[in-house]
DNA sequence: AATCATAGTGGAACCGGTTCCAATCAAGTG
DNA sequence: CACTTGATTGGAACCGGTTCCACTATGATT
């Protein structure tokens, strides 16, 4: 019951290279061929892939390596990454790298002798390390959520989305305002988001804006601590709190609820991603909205794309779209 | 630059097997080992992983077939899974079926044919099909969420989580409930849970309950809809709204929102799940909360058994546990 | 000194496909 | 009828590893 192509072979009376001929479409008669089909019928021969690709010396897989897995945002993204391969016949193998860098590096390596077709990579940070291992690897990587001038990039326009949500708080008259950030070390969340948004305070002359920055970890429970510091402060309290992603945002109303105090008429809270949650909880939260799953069809067109070595942006910068929810107050 | 393991051996002045004997800890003299060591060190030689399996007959790879990825349970379970695959040197390679069954079939087969070593099942369904297939293409697979008597299972004690929020909800004076279901194709969900809750209403003697089933889809939205239509209905309204997932909680309670019904004073809701969001949102949903990224690591553990030939039990069940929150009115 | 393990090594076969090349054979051409 | 043409087909080499087997030294044992 081994079922290798010499065994079809021979039970069809013919040799290996007809029936692979049969097999990959070239021509045979139509007597052999009715003969070849009866036979794989009868035995259920299934190729052995592995003799296939170590001719081939190529896969049709894409890998795809994350920092984490249960997230809105990646699983959207896969989601949609994962539709657009299988269209075109290739298979997604994806890779958790448990927010690790040194993982993600590993990931690379794994992923080349894999012999891979080509790999997206849910970046947070770029780091030399990386940019070795994709140099050394050979095989097309695409950055996904941030950029590098050597690499094929393809990122959200982060900057727009913090100057739109810059502009919207200010024209709903706050003028005290508490900014949570992240790290720095994320490009994209924690630099971009917050400069567009700085960019649109500067701009609004006129008036006077407080602003105060904090920056918090990427957990609900993170946004929880940071906003009971804030809550908690002696000064006045801000009248909007801006959250670098909904996350945060969502553990700042978690903590406003704690304290009592009632969201959007005491503080107003706004986000970052457009997670389905904030559609559904009271008040809505007025977020940006990444479209995480289309972003994910588009790298898959990118990938492929490189794979067969035809021409692709270098980089790809994808819009958001603010949703005004509930959670803002109109101080005017 | 192909660098084979042929190119290492003449590099080094040897022959192939010994360079391959070095690779896989057989007997080297220490000068050869060097030799060796130092070739593979500057050509950077990376073995192709299609040639071992091809030899092998077998990788080092874990298939899990998912229903869907962008949902809770789902990325939770499979973070586990990942991380004790891991730890034991298997590779998750996970495959996306979008809820449709057929695919879950091909997925089966697709993974037969990379010799894959093992197959971790979400399950919704389990039809002849999945079963003929399982057994043809005579690799490990468990099943994940559904039970079936010839294949090795692990499901929750979803009869159990019924049955507790049913006395739940009795205890606390409901005395006129609704309870949202599922379609019964899937047995866990669909028909477990209302069994096990249907049997706490039949076990409460002395008083009357009132109790009115409805099915709805597994989407929010589904929820919203089939809540609606209790909200709009003529009939005395329900205390409280049993519902079979957070999501279709999630659902209710929008739609309670939106008719401007307040949660719980008027109207009580309870979930299955265990959502992350179910904790933040207000009022907190009362719900059953499933160890999904234990279960992940169970999985894991118990498909490495199989897949070693190691005895392992035929059906595992997992305990849930209530979580109490402020959805719930008490009556008495 | 003769005998015997034994560590170290090279050669060749094998895993299961694909592909190039040469051979066959029937139909078409002048 | 000899010759060209093109469709089929089988044989052998190859992809890049692993592994069995035979052969050499080398040191240990009587």
């Amino acid at each position: 019951m081994k079922n290798t192509i010499a065994d079809i072979a021979h039970k069809a009376g013919v040799a290996k290279s007809t029936v692979s001929r049969f097999l990959n479409g070239g021509s045979v008669s139509h007597a052999t061929r009715r003969k070849i089909e009866q036979v794989i019928q009868e035995t259920g021969y299934i190729p052995n892939s592995f003799a296939q690709s170590l001719k081939a010396k190529k896969t049709s897989m894409i890998g795809t390596i994350m920092p984490r897995l249960d997230s809105f945002s990646a699983s959207q993204t896969v989601a949609g990454m994962d539709e657009e391969l299988r269209e075109h016949g290739y298979q997604l193998l994806i890779i958790n790298a448990s927010q690790d860098l040194s993982r993600e590096i590993e990931a690379l390596y794994d992923l080349a002798r894999q012999k891979i077709s080509g790999i997206i990579l849910f970046a947070t940070q770029v780091t030399e390390t990386h940019l070795a291992a994709i140099k050394e690897i050979g095989i097309p990587v695409l950055l996904l959520g941030q950029q590098h001038k050597d690499v094929h990039s393809m990122i959200y326009n982060d900057y727009a989305a913090g100057y739109d949500m810059g502009r919207y708080v200010l024209s709903k008259g706050h003028r005290n305002i508490a900014y949570i950030g992240v790290t720095e070390k994320d490009v994209a969340v924690g630099v971009k988001r917050k400069e567009g948004f700085l960019k649109a305070v500067s701009e609004h002359v006129g008036v006077e804006v407080n602003l105060d920055l904090y920056e918090s970890g990427f957990k609900m429970s993170d946004g929880v601590q940071t906003a009971l510091t804030i809550l908690q402060s002696n000064r006045t309290l801000p009248t909007a709190v801006v959250c670098a992603t909904d996350n945060i945002a969502l553990g700042v109303m978690k903590a406003a609820h704690m304290k009592g105090i009632q969201i959007p008429s005491e503080i107003s809270v706004t986000g970052f991603g457009g997670y389905d949650v904030t559609e559904v909880i009271h008040p809505g939260l007025t977020t940006v909205k990444y479209g995480y799953f289309q972003a994910g069809h588009l790298a898959a067109q990118h990938i492929i794309k490189l794979v067969n070595d035809e021409p692709a942006d270098l980089l790809t910068v994808m819009n958001c779209e603010m949703i005004h929810r509930e959670s803002v107050d109109n101080l005017n």
